[in-house]
DNA sequence: TCATTTTCGGATGCGCTTATCTTATTCAAA
DNA sequence: TTTGAATAAGATAAGCGCATCCGAAAATGA
């Protein structure tokens, strides 16, 4: 359903909204404590820093930290930018030239699942996912 | 979502199902019909074949035909066979262990929806796309 | 029996995602 | 100003799904 690439993005950003939003999280010890490895993790924080989803600082006492408060990042805007595929938008068979007004058979099907997984992205924030980290003591590895 | 491999599979089972189901289908035919490579549908319906669901006759006027009415095979059926990951039980956040007693943060938010998307392949059957097919003139290529 | 057709099954090569490595750049603190 | 810590960015390797190829086996028809 979501890609390596992507699921490491999302745990680590919700790894930080449970952080202080105040300081700059280390990558290393983010890769650590989440038992990522630390280059590929490195990677994909790049690509939500380019993406403007995080501000990072280099130097000692760098890392990265969200660039809006989590309650304003959802987890629709991460899967965006980490995953190759349209995976809200793409044909289920993968027929080329699939839409709405030439549907393949599984098209009426499929369209309202799709919506609604989308809806549910869209509403998630890292602030909700956070808090449940939090208050249920739910873990991320 | 689906894998290459499981939508070709698909699209050659919904072909199936809108051919006459008393004799062999040509492998190689339906790979000129549907515009897939003919080794690699012959492998994937090869798969389908050790799982029960097709029957194959070698030698002249053989292929393969459903091992049942195209109303009792579906969709379900086939992507659990090809797909290589359990797309309908796996966790979403991806994290080894996860389930109702100790769920992942994305948990709650993902079963209802990945439950629709199982009901909605187990009640949908390779007749009821093959009709689409027929009636509203809907293509698989 | 022999030639032809067709699926079966193992082996191989390709390409993309995943993962790693290396060098460059930036910043803080001594 | 120098040193060390940390991210940035590009190059490189590994793994897996995708795709192809080829010989073997089975069935048909002559």
């Amino acid at each position: 359903m979501l890609s390596n690439t992507t699921v490491y993005g999302l745990r680590a950003m919700i790894h930080l909204a449970n952080s202080d939003q105040d300081q700059y999280i280390s990558i290393s010890k983010m890769s650590e404590e989440l038992k990522i490895s630390f280059h590929f993790l490195t990677k994909i924080l790049q690509k939500l820093t380019q993406n403007k989803l995080l501000i990072s600082y280099r130097g000692p006492k760098g890392g990265v930290r969200l660039s809006k408060k989590p309650e304003d990042i959802s987890i629709y805007e991460i899967v965006i930018i980490l995953e190759t595929r349209p995976m809200f938008t793409e044909c289920i068979l993968g027929i080329p030239g699939c839409e709405d007004d030439a549907p393949c058979p599984l098209h009426e099907e499929w369209r309202p699942l799709r919506l609604q997984i989308e809806k549910q992205f869209r509403g998630t924030s890292l602030a909700h996912l956070a808090e449940k980290l939090e208050i249920f003591g739910k873990r991320l590895v």
